[in-house]
DNA sequence: GTTTTTTACAAAAACGTTTTTGTAAAAATA
DNA sequence: TATTTTTACAAAAACGTTTTTGTAAAAAAC
């Protein structure tokens, strides 16, 4: 049905070979066959084959964006979609496929993503949302094909990973509060372990310090990155705590700010007036929280694009791996209540 | 470097027909020899490669999931993201592969639809985001490629047409409306003749019609589903008629709601004290507003869970096309002050 | 003016499958 | 027992490319 490279050859009264080497820009050839070849190949309207293409060809052209957790997509995040829209625009603009793969939430049926390389002759691939432990990462680094994975930090020259200045990110917003006179904050942590935890527990850390203040244990609340944990440990701490003892909540995501913005509410405080409440992220709907919330931005979407980028050129042999770091910003809005001019 | 299928058969003893027909199920081979086949190739850890396969069979397995403008995709405005969930749901529970293909936004390097099928080996294809008129979208169908639309209705048997019932969800939020005691109300509309616009606009009428009601020329403003043009548009009808006139804000999208919203807002006016308004679509952002938006829910990760289903049955020759509507909901928030108790 | 190099292709192999065709041996039928 | 059918494979073709190898003719070098 579809006209291939053999009905163009035939047209053009030559091989198929030589079809292939005037379609890819090869030197082998005299400048008028190729023209007359590429004029007939248009106007049969030829298209190559894809699978063909990666079958026969040493070098294919097609990414892996791999992400896990697709499928349970919190409606509230669209982190991993912002990833993939920057993947798909580098690859649009530099004649890359990309091959989505998202791991089954049940795990069941997911595949390592070695053989998924593999089966689909994948030059490198992109990873979200893995974790360092991930066993299905690890063998995926012993093929080394070549990969960049968003968000968590990983050794070695052959495999890029891309993140915002993590410490620098949450210092900063720390910063931020202790210059806006709050002098107790309350951690609202995620994932003891966590890479990106721990590099914004570090911050933390470091800003509270340059103040001359301490956090100790019960200033950290560990929920896990999620909405609803955030939501009971603020409660629980409220409960017992009430109003005097902190004036801020400085949460390591968008998610858990709303659900300490939640428990706040419902424990019959105001925000900014009792508690000032700062996030990580700018998720769009957070522009939309009320009071709006202030919080540290990273642009997914041109992670998406660099990483694809820095793939394609580590797959090159242009570049090399390694942590490259991308700019985040500090988005002021109404959740945080200035104490110094009282 | 991989293994394939010639490794094990060679390690069988038997040939890669062989072993093709034991791995696919095939009749025609002996119980013992396929199992000790299945469990050679388990235990040097075989998968076949997708790019032979897909080369080299006649059915294939990979279904496109076809969307226009996803680069240039909203931050506010994940409908896309949730189809691409859904139709991801459906193909890794049972078997397919998912092509994702996005329009370039500038359009220079966009490539038909049927060509981008024919490349890839594609059963058929999901279509979302295309006009009615796309003349890629009217060169596919020539091809008889299986295909489901999402949201544009399309003629014939052939291919598949997937939406909520537009009329009567459009119907049901103006019932709403007027049952609230608003008597005059200006619809927010989107692009004059698209057919979900069409539609709602037939809905909207039905039910002002059946309250003994017209809307004139000058309540409805065609505002191209965009934000800001509502924003525009309302922020010049209350400049011109002031509070008196009407008390309501129909709105065919979220998104215009959010710009009406913020018209009625600087314009000096509250929500819903001095002006309803009401939305289409339930994106998440609608949740936060201030006051959150009443609005008709449309499940687009069912949807895209939907249409792949539809699509394979359509592949397999087990469905045919047509229309088919998927349930709506109704989701009263804050957005709406009842009239009719006053 | 012969030899060498280069040019511009043709011919064929290769990629990893599925599918078709062919064929001994085994089983069923007569 | 002789013939036909079925079973269980082997052998090879096919899918549409890219890439390697081979080779006449033309051009360059000597």
């Amino acid at each position: 049905m579809a006209v291939t490279i053999k009905d163009v050859a035939r047209q053009a009264n030559v091989t198929i070979g030589t079809v292939s080497r005037a379609l890819n820009g090869y030197k082998d050839i005299k400048p008028e066959t190729k023209e007359n070849i590429l004029q007939i190949a248009h106007s049969m309207g030829y298209t190559p084959n894809v699978s063909a293409r990666n079958l026969s060809s040493k070098t294919t052209s097609s990414i892996g964006l791999i992400v896990s957790g697709l499928l349970e997509g919190n409606r509230k995040d669209n982190s991993v979609f912002e990833i993939l829209q920057g993947v798909y625009r580098y690859a649009l603009g530099n004649g890359l496929e990309v091959v989505l793969y998202t791991t089954d939430s049940a795990g069941q049926r997911s595949k390592s993503y070695a053989k998924f390389c593999e089966e689909h002759n994948l030059a490198g691939a992109i990873l979200g949302g893995v974790t360092t432990d991930d066993a299905y990462f690890t063998e995926l680094r012993y093929t080394n094909i070549p990969c960049v994975v968003v968000d968590t930090p990983v050794e070695g020259d052959a495999v890029g990973w891309l993140s915002i200045d993590n410490i620098q990110a949450s210092e900063e917003i720390a910063d931020y509060l202790l210059q806006k006179g709050h002098r107790r904050i309350v951690v609202v942590s995620g994932k003891k372990n966590a890479a990106v935890n721990l590099e914004r527990t570090v911050g933390t850390f470091a800003a509270m310090k340059k103040a001359g203040l301490t956090l100790t244990g019960e200033d950290v609340l560990y929920c896990n990155f999620s909405e609803e944990q955030a939501y009971e440990k603020v409660m629980e701490y409220l409960e017992e705590n009430g109003k005097g003892k902190c004036t801020a909540f400085l949460c390591f995501s968008d998610l858990m700010a709303l659900g300490a913005m939640r428990a706040v509410r419902d424990s019959g405080f105001c925000i900014p007036e009792d508690f000032s409440v700062t996030g990580f992220d700018n998720l769009p709907i957070t522009e939309y929280f009320m009071p709006p919330l202030t919080t540290v931005s990273q642009d997914r979407e041109q992670m998406g694009y660099s990483g694809a980028m820095l793939l394609h050129g580590m797959i090159q042999g242009r570049t090399s791996g390694g942590h490259r770091m991308l700019p985040y910003r500090l988005v002021e809005r109404g959740s945080v209540r200035d104490l110094s001019q009282k």
